[in-house]
DNA sequence: TGTTGATATGGTATCGATAACATGCCTTTG
DNA sequence: CAAAGGCATGTTATCGATACCATATCAACA
């Protein structure tokens, strides 16, 4: 037998619709509507057209489709670092509850800078989403006229931004912690620490600290003792050597909050190799109820936050203005619950 | 004034290369190499171009020009979870690696299924990815098919899959988890337990149950007390619950193995607030090395896994094949470390 | 039986960019 | 000084699907 010299192409392309269409015997028009849901085709040419499908093993190529009908299916959504449980719990709320609607999720992470944020929206941009999700109200300036000239919603989460640009699915860090300081004292606890990382690059840390400051001055107590440790999100290590310098410097300190739970985990696991007992010669608190906060041992005082939900809520409200239920599209706010979660640490 | 009369348009489309083109006084094929790097535009045309692209706001429509490239630019990624803090480590050396490259993940999550890996593939595969990262190698025969035929180099990672479908970025979990328990069965332990789900949809999970199984019977030890509880994957939680009932049936259980950190942080914090000293009454190991396994206490003994570097190398490798540095496309098989960690626990 | 309307399907233009080739100008060089 | 070649830029034809409108078919009904 000649070499290659069959009629047939040595590697054939991969089949495209017109392909499928040649082989069932339809336009690709008629194609084109048996793979979409919800379009008219007759029983006997959508199997013929399935069969095609099958035999030549065809994918329908939505970067053309998006391209027709100027919607790519895409929703962007940017969280400051997967690597931490609280935002990939969000992350899956969103996936989840966009599973249902074929819209499929572009993600990235920012590592908690802004200009890393910026480039992200642009390079998301260039995929043309139908909507976006942020994480937090602090953006450049180059951000927020790209969001705002996008003509798509944008939904800000897991703070409450003073100058939303759109939507928000949040609640308030300051408030929250401030709810945290206030349970304690009501306890009885008077000298209290705060460790959190050093920059602003983290703004719900940021607030979280203001909170702490706040509830502490409207309560009267004994100015607060500050740590700061660590470039932001800072790990378990960095909240065991930061409860070490807030013993050196401030020993008598009887209760320290901490900006997660990680940080309040590594402190209390740093004062129990110590020999303390916690709570009774040092109470420790965390913030986000992550799943380590609830099974070590003392379980640690923290506060909830519906990270999931937040998730889901922000992709409800994206998917309802993209399908369009016609409803208000305006600023909306959307507020998620937290709650204090007493354990044993305090 | 005539309502709507004006002659510009009430909402005007986002702007296309046209409107660039138009602005800067060039053709949309000059924008169209202004806007990509390392293409010849003379200095000053560039400038009008991008001064264009400033006012008006433009930003580059990938999906219109992944169609006529034929390159989308895309790489697709799949996990069996992205709540788990090794495959989030994963994703992030992936995505690191591929920064640079300009091309963009595509992230999706199995929840440790099969079916779910198949449809995902299918989704994904309808965007055009460059290339593809799994993880694992067992998949459906549909989806092997979806693998084989899109013609994208495919990295299987995590495993070392029996019947590869192209390369490979893995280890053998069989034999980490043998070398553990030799490393324990050399400090004296004899009767070892192993906790871990109960189904074989974490094929992980099962190889490292099998190691287990296999490096006792080498030693010649009394046969491991297996106790599988909760669907994978198994948490903190269940961990704790699993030991209890390990210590039930076995309660003379030397060394307790865990299919990952997780489970053996929570059968840790369980046993000690049930006043049992780890290591001397029971030691306890896990498999991952999770921050939480360093940083509690007693630190867990571990097996390190480079998860970061998993997802580097993989990416690495269809970076080379999708910009083509010509080198062999063949069935590359990448062995990534590991090494136990012995820390208080056992 | 002719008309109406519902249903199924096809034809054509187009989405927004880029590949490939074509053109024109300017510099280099024997 | 003519030929050759490099560089910047323009022209045209797609990429693969879908919107939009046209058409064909058939049943129902007056």
């Amino acid at each position: 037998m000649a070499k290659a010299a069959s009629s047939r192409p040595i590697e054939s392309h991969a089949p495209t619709m017109v392909d499928v269409a040649l082989r069932a015997g339809v336009s690709t028009m008629t194609v084109s509507r048996a793979l979409k849901e919800g379009s008219r085709v007759s029983k006997a040419t959508r199997e013929k057209i399935m069969a095609a499908v099958n035999d030549l093993g065809y994918v329908l190529d939505q970067s053309a489709g998006s391209l027709s009908s100027r919607k790519t299916g895409f929703v962007a959504a940017i969280v400051p670092s997967i690597n931490n449980s609280n935002f990939a719990d969000t992350a899956r709320g969103i996936t989840d509850e966009l599973e249902s609607t074929g819209l499929q999720l572009l993600l990235g992470y920012t590592d908690y800078t802004a200009e890393k944020e910026e480039r992200l929206i642009e390079a998301m941009f260039r995929r043309r989403p139908e909507g976006i999700i942020l994480t937090g109200g602090a953006h450049t300036d180059r951000a927020r006229r790209l969001l705002k000239s996008a003509g798509i919603p944008v939904v800000e989460t897991w703070e409450l931004p003073v100058k939303p640009i759109d939507q928000v699915v949040g609640f308030s860090n300051e408030e929250a912690m401030g709810l945290l300081v206030k349970t304690l004292a009501r306890k009885g606890y008077r000298k209290f620490g705060y460790i959190g990382g050093t920059t602003s690059r983290d703004t719900r840390g940021s607030q979280r600290r203001e909170g702490f400051i706040r509830a502490i001055e409207e309560l009267g107590l004994p100015p607060g003792r500050l740590v700061s440790f660590g470039v932001p999100p800072i790990s378990i290590e960095q909240g065991g050597q930061a409860v070490v310098s807030m013993l050196e410097r401030w020993p008598d300190t009887e209760a320290v909050l901490c900006v997660s739970d990680l940080s309040a985990f590594g402190a209390l696991m740093e004062c129990k190799r110590r020999g303390m007992r916690v709570p009774q010669d040092i109470a420790i608190a965390g913030f986000g109820d992550y799943e380590v906060a609830a099974f070590c041992h003392p379980g640690i005082t923290t506060v909830n936050v519906d990270c999931y939900g937040i998730g889901q809520q922000a992709a409800r409200r994206l998917i309802q203005v993209i399908r369009g239920d016609g409803k208000r599209h305006g600023q909306e706010i959307v507020l998620t619950g937290y709650r204090v979660v007493e354990r044993e640490s305090t």
